[in-house]
DNA sequence: AATGAATGAGCCTTCATTCAT
DNA sequence: GATGAATGAAGGCTCATTCAT
């Protein structure tokens, strides 16, 4: 029986095998070369597959393409345990935020390419990019950034300027993911561990923390 | 002098005129499309010149858009004299060295192509991007930025921390440039013109001068 | 008798079910598109079957095809009876004639597809139109038309004039049938029920009728 | 001098020669394997040129079939000498007619790819026949035929009347065009040359003047 | 310096077919 | 007998590049 069930079960590997097989490849050729540069027969190579098991199994190039790029991006999961695991404070909510951002975008157990895909999608954006900032990043923002900072700043601001607050803590956190070629040639030996996730966090936190106080104060006073 | 401008001008008029025009094409065109994307055929339909003009005046498709890119990028160290304005107070240093920052990469009178080939070539670089960072970004940094930092927080930060915070700025400014596909995506009726700038420029001093003071104020009562 | 027709019926409603949907998909398909224009996953989308089974119940698309035409021309050799109907005036003969192949060609309750499939095999012929010209034609000609137009005539012409005389009237027939593509941009609200090919068969026997008479009558006085 | 002009004119024969080679090679393979049936490769093969010159000076493979199709049934001239050398008598007009569109259809000294493609068009339709109908078949029966038959039959019939006689002409000489399969295989030994189409051309004239004669005196009399 | 016809490599895709189940 | 994933061959087309002029 257990072994009837192995061969039973051995199609849905193999079947899944192709399928991720190319979708893997696919995400290493697409991070080095992107869209235009990869081509089918590069990607298939590197799988191991038949060429035309790409329009098998994806109907495109593109929307091959598109499968790689939103599951190398789908934030979501990250937000979701920064919420499970949200105290009251609005501070503590705001460093688990960035945290665990941190962690996803720069997380050095992903493989690389799926970093480097994003930032490149980031850059070039594709119809992909549709597809990833409506279902992980403006959820990220509406739902969970943009209200902690209400919270945090006790309704000084209007919401433009919480715009503007959002977009200060973003791209402190994005400057890490996307402008990492610039970095590496401003700081010639730049390694990221997980220590240095931990302490980028912590700076960011603090960094945004301050800053919100005091311009809450301010705004109070006047 | 007359002798010397006619022999630069006459060449610039007739004999330049080919060779400029694919530059200028060849820039909208990069910067819509990639590398890859980008076809000869397209460039030089856009300049209004004849296919074999571009293998003539440049050798290759890539050798043009390393020319392309190196003009784009290396826009004029003329930022540099900018800050060379500031006054003493290192408050005032730092608002003038955003506001500098962000209309040169903001620029709405350089043509939209050079900013977003700019963009694109931060995210995947080519040898253009070391002349970029040495020439403009690394002496904005180490020669305004950081000492800029050291004065305003009184020396209370190591160098590290004062990277970082260098960090925090910068990220900031960048991502109004990096990350305006997301930008637009999520607010999307979104443009940038010379007063948005100035009023982007003048939230970043704000909350970066802001958190500074707090995180000056916090160093120093430990 | 009974366990015969069993074996034969039985298998064809379960087992030749799916032969069966195969070869009427693959005659709807092949009549519009042709044979190279025709796919395998056409013909098994429309039938509802898997790809496959092309393969497996014939072995091939070009075996499938020659099954399919084969089918399609060799109506029944019915018409040949009802021509044996032909009453003793070789006028009479001719009418009947002319109307049996004109509804043998157009007749409106076969599938419109074995018309366009029997009409392009006469342009483009396969093996099948060999089988479809001795069984169908060939008799048609040599048994009733020749000798019809010998009895109409008298004698007074040859036998290759005869044959002359022969294909005017099938070349009247046939362009109905063959022609239609251009018959249909000429009258763009053309059609042909039932009403039509007796007009039409009317007219050409009318035609032929008064041709023959004429000749006849010159063909005397000379 | 004499020399330099052939040398400029060298070009001019070059350049026609690539296209011009293509749409033979492409006459003859279109009308062996039809449109789908035929690869471009096999095509330029043929031609003895490079696989892109097909997409360089036609679009298309299909823009390239419409150019040959047309090209090869520009029935047109013919008729215009049929009517350059018209008589008054509606007969000779008539008889002329008959002839220049067997002699277009069938004469043996245009390359049989133009006859073959020419019945394959007509009864498997591209947009090419569209084009075909509209310059040249529509006006040809239009403009000579119908009138033709109107004048012959002093208005004793009505347009639809006219219409079905302007077809048993077509069809007649059709036949030997489009069914020149069945022909083959009626009669095993068929060849026509250019006796024999002034032969068929003779008996066609003959058998519908004289139907039109006696259809016209029945018609008078009742 | 500039042209445009011509080239050959290579790309994405589709097709008929096979094979394990 | 039927399925559907997988294959290899080939097809149409585009691209950067060259060459004669």
């Amino acid at each position: 029986m257990v072994i009837r069930e192995n061969k039973a079960a051995a199609p849905e590997i193999a079947e899944e095998n192709t399928r991720a097989k190319i979708l893997n490849a696919a995400g290493e050729v697409f991070a080095e070369q992107g869209f235009e540069g990869a081509t089918v027969r590069a990607i298939t190579e590197r799988a191991g597959v038949n060429v035309a098991a790409v329009n098998y199994h994806f109907r495109d190039k593109a929307e091959l393409y598109t499968r790689v790029v939103v599951d190398a991006c789908s934030v979501r999961a990250a937000f979701r345990e920064a919420i499970a695991e949200g105290t009251d404070s609005p501070e503590e909510r705001l460093r688990s935020l960035i945290h665990r951002f941190l962690e996803y975008l720069l997380d050095p157990n992903r493989p690389g390419w799926k970093r480097r895909l994003m930032a490149r999608e980031m850059a070039n954006p594709t119809t992909a990019l549709d597809e990833l900032v409506k279902n992980n990043i403006q959820p990220f923002r509406d739902e969970f950034l943009i209200p902690t900072l209400r919270q945090l700043t006790g309704g000084c601001f209007s919401r433009r300027q919480l715009g503007y607050i959002g977009s200060s803590i973003m791209g402190q956190c994005l400057y890490f993911l996307q402008s990492r070629p610039i970095i590496e040639r401003l700081v010639p030996d730049f390694k990221i561990d997980k220590s240095d996730i931990t302490e980028i966090a912590d700076h960011i936190t603090r960094f945004s923390l301050a800053a919100i106080a005091e311009l809450t104060r301010q705004a109070r006073r006047s």
